[in-house]
DNA sequence: TTGTATGCGTTATCAT
DNA sequence: ATGATAACGCATACAA
């Protein structure tokens, strides 16, 4: 690779110091180079290809420009989840407007080490983002609390980490009730990641506080484990088969476990929603063209990743702590799995 | 934040010099230090929580151990195609294992300004893989030919940068031959996205070898573009329903684009596989949940992730360029849409 | 075995 | 309006 040009290179064809090129180039305001000057320095950066040294200017501006995208999941689940790539774009929109890079790091969740501290300690990058943060997670609030520019895709318990979510409880609920209204009284859920998630916790707790409301007794049996990934799903509708009453409605608070699920039901001869009728959860992008059409909660997966990285930009240009909790809004689309649509129901 | 720890703090704490602290951090080979300081500071450095800052580090061995993944695609599409994520999970494995980072960067393939240039010249990264060049992309090129490390996902027609693929020809040939040796004659093709990439031109010359070798005439009506969207797989659907005589299979050469296609027979009451036959291409991880599940070519899109990031590091390490091709080996997938396990077939 | 001195390519502060 | 120079934190060749 050809020798590079550094700002020297530039400053010596040009025949004017390396600060004056520097001057230029970063238009510094207030310091009056003579229109002439100016041109030249442009057209010979230009004519010699010169760009500045990422690093050097790091070193020198002490800052990186480079938001990290931390995933806390198992890898193959972190993969596996639909939701990832729409919030990835909107992550990546707002770093390119505002002259950051991303860089994407998966840190599951057993890992001792201290993955946040590491990223932050050594300046791999100014600030993180963390996507789905555990219920419970000690060395993230430490970080928080040591001052690192954190936000958070999801909510922590017992802390007050700037955040952007949903209000997870209060969407389920909408689900569940959703059935309720469509005359279901054995209505079972499918969670979308382990208990120890507190987007799961909270969703369970939704699905909880709309039987309530309709009286319907909970009932700890109705309730498997989802995680993640279409398999978790299809293994958690298998264990369902069996229950007797078998439900006649489902939950499932993630769409990407509902293809699992609907999956084995499909193996198993059971139609949706004739037999069953199914609402997931996160509308992930091709919810709408699988068959049947997925009844789910529309959760702006876009705008979660636009808005944690807004947030974050936000925190590190003005130096300090932003709003600490944005919650967005979600959505009911109702398809063709819930079975509203179906002869005898009302719409 | 707390002030910086440096290696000059740990030094002074640990009453030696900062080169001794370098030495004993990085376990330099040769330089005998003796077992006693050795561990008074590591004891300090660990006290002291010191992280030795990337950004110096960079700017003194003269990399930056980041490697830049570039999704050569409009945004949108780029994060609608499911075969991205088992992708970028086989490149942060090997990044994970030999100590580099992965910066995400979406460049669309309209946009004028030299976007790869700007990566490698700024030094953002040490070296980058390009997803889904085009067919022609004289840029590209010309990083290449100036010496700059460059991996390609998919290959580039008339150059030899190294690259890792799949046989997309052959593949595309045994999905076709496939529904041939099923009896169908009347195979349209759905693409997996528009013309100017290398990968859908190979796919669709796969596609007509097929039907030369069984002696079926080519019918250009029969071959309709889709986007790696759904979406796009919809639309190429819905024309096609009007084709007379009306295909019997279809070769859909991107998963993905197979669903729309899928969801537009489903609203037309066209059944898969009695009415239509479906060979998908990609295999992404949930076409075996879709219903009914898709048979397929499976692409081995973790290995693609992992083998061209592999390459990339060797020559970053190795300081010269690696193999020129790696390709990897596809497999048919016959599940159900493709209609072998129907009544009146064989197996 | 350990310490000293220099370079990496910028930015930014201070003179001129 | 422009130029000299320090500073950023680390690695390393060289000296002791």
């Amino acid at each position: 690779m050809a020798k590079r040009v550094t700002a020297l290179d530039v400053a010596k064809t040009a025949g004017v110091s390396r600060t004056t090129v520097s001057f230029v180039l970063n238009n510094v305001e207030g310091m009056r180079i003579s229109d002439e000057t100016r041109k030249r320095v442009l057209k010979v950066a230009s004519e010699l290809n010169y760009y500045p040294d990422a690093t050097a200017q790091r070193m020198a501006k002490g800052k990186t420009s480079i938001i990290g995208f931390v995933l806390r999941q198992e890898p193959d689940k972190a993969y596996a989840d639909l939701f990832l790539p729409e919030v990835m774009r909107g992550i990546s929109d707002i770093a390119n407007e505002k002259g950051y890079h991303v860089l994407f790091t998966p840190i599951p969740p057993d890992e001792n080490n201290k993955g946040f501290h590491k990223l932050i300690h050594e300046r791999q990058a100014d600030g993180l983002i963390i996507s789905g943060p555990l219920a419970e997670d000690d060395e993230l609030v430490q970080l928080y609390e040591d001052g690192a520019p954190v936000v958070l895709m999801g909510k922590l318990a017992n802390a007050s980490i700037p955040h952007v979510d949903v209000d997870n409880i209060e969407s389920a609920k909408m689900a569940v009730s959703h059935l309720i209204k469509l005359g279901h009284k054995q209505i079972a859920m499918v969670t979308n990641a382990s208990r120890k998630y507190t987007s799961c916790r909270d969703r369970l707790e939704g699905y909880k506080a709309a039987l309530e409301e309709a009286n319907i007794p909970f009932n700890e049996k109705y309730v498997v484990i989802g995680d993640r990934t279409p398999e978790s799903g299809h293994h958690a509708m298998q264990s369902m088969l069996y229950l007797s009453p078998r439900p006649t409605a489902l939950f499932i608070a993630s769409d990407t476990v509902a293809l699992g699920c609907m999956n084995a039901l499909y193996q198993n001869g059971i139609r949706v929603p004739e037999d069953v009728a199914i609402v997931g959860f996160d509308d992930i992008p091709l919810s709408k063209f699988i068959a049947p059409p997925l009844s789910t909660i529309h959760l702006p997966a876009y705008g979660l990743g636009w808005g944690a990285a807004n947030l974050l930009v936000q925190w590190l240009e003005e130096k300090q702590i932003p709003t600490h909790e944005v919650i967005l809004e979600t959505e009911l689309i109702v398809r063709e799995s819930c079975g509203a649509f179906m002869k005898g129901n009302i719409e």
